[in-house]
DNA sequence: CGCTGTATTGACAACGTTCAACGGTTGTGG
DNA sequence: CCACAACCGTTGAACGTTGTCAATACAGCG
């Protein structure tokens, strides 16, 4: 009993060091941190397993420790499309705070990863003792509506090519490693991945993909990709077509 | 001053009535309602005038009372979208609430509207008084991320005419007017509007709606549509290609 | 060592955009 | 009240980007 109260201690300290890290708790002090912590289960997710599927019953809320997830949804006629990625630090799985009762889509580890739930009950609780979750999760909600509409406006204005490239961007700018002049997206992701974020078939991609490779601009290869040329790249992204 | 209270009553009394029919309000008591119709000012909005612009500081958010919305954005290199239509009795202009200062999108009059506004500094109280509120208003969001999400499917997956169909679906579901089998569209739509709802052009908008027009599926005409045949098209919006 | 999933590449078709011209309707100002 | 401008819609033709089909190559894994 003692023996595992204090293996439990070890763990919320490793846990509270790491998670201190991120916005949404550095302002938090001690005391809270430890409260929500101790209603909270981590879990390992390895690559390829699901945190949860699309039309489960939304019953826990997730942050994101450590490993990178992809979140899908299908399409009654069977074609998958890419809605976002979660970086480490990013809430997830917030169905129940939008008044939904199952998951909108599928959350998948495309990297080794460390997930921390709390049962969706608890959310009113948080909200109540830290007004910052409910600030925080407002602004994330909000800055998701806007990279929905941010989507949008692209898939409705720019051609594949420009799509691409800012998709490849913001991997790097979330998801980047530097390696020297260039940066690496830090998780294994295939063209298809890329198709499904941006609306294309893993064929265009490729095509665009070797084309850049070619003009030295990104190094790519079997679920790889380094970008050599920032600005070489966002020059693409931004170029107002004709 | 005497007659300018009695007159104010009236004023409060037609708009709660009106007020009342809309599902936000429906299980509100009388006394929270005036309290928050007391604080709000209504405006008139004539056709193809703003209610906020772009990029504005977000100073007041709003409820329809009456005509209809349309919520566009601009992009960087001058192209338009249509992000929403609003409907009596939505709330739009909530930036606030998602903690940004500035609106993110222009509304825009396509039909006489009236919309009554609040200045953003109140929304913290009318959500303390009234719990309600911010549940209908995370609902909303929920509603409006999971329009955007579907929205983003459609344009990844599915070819242009049915994108059109499925926005002349929506439109006629949320401002359809019967009449006898047919449900007209209530108010001025130009094929340009279609077009920037659905991420294409105008010519193609154009074109396939002579072609349902052949098939008798819809009638057209100078900003005005007509859906003639609801299952019709809603088969041509369901057909799994191929 | 063969199998499976990923990537590359070419040929071809097609969907949708672009360019262009024209017709009709509405609303405005002389 | 009529003429004209501005706007909306239609339609044709040509072009191009992108999707589809298909074949091949390569890497990783059991």
């Amino acid at each position: 009993m003692v023996a595992l109260k204090s293996s439990e201690r070890i763990a919320l300290k490793i846990d509270k060091s790491l998670v201190r890290t991120f916005p949404l708790f550095e302002k938090m002090d001690d005391a809270d941190t430890e409260a929500l912590l101790g209603h909270s289960t981590s879990r390992r997710v390895p690559i390829g397993d699901a945190v949860f599927e699309q039309g489960a019953a939304a019953t826990h809320f997730f942050l994101l420790l450590h490993g990178r997830l992809k979140v899908t949804q299908v399409t009654e006629d069977g074609q998958q499309i890419i809605v976002r990625v979660v970086h480490p630090g990013d809430l997830f799985g917030f169905a129940k705070a939008l008044m939904r009762s199952d998951y909108p889509g599928t959350a998948t580890a495309v990297a080794e990863s460390i997930a921390l739930s709390w049962p969706t009950e608890l959310w009113p609780q948080f909200v109540d003792k830290n007004p910052r979750l409910a600030v925080t999760a407002m602004q994330t909600i909000g800055q998701r509506l806007e990279e929905a509409h941010a989507r949008i406006r692209e898939m409705s204005t720019q051609e594949v090519e420009r799509r691409v490239a800012h998709a490849v961007l913001r991997l790097a700018k979330h998801a980047g490693r530097k390696e020297g002049a260039a940066v690496r997206i830090d998780f294994p992701i295939s063209r298809q991945d890329i198709a499904e974020m941006t609306g294309t078939t893993l064929h265009t991609v490729s095509r665009i993909m070797s084309a850049w490779e070619a003009k030295g601009l990104v190094e790519g290869g079997r679920q790889k990709l380094t970008v050599k040329d920032i600005d070489g790249l966002s020059a693409l992204a931004e170029t107002v077509k004709g």
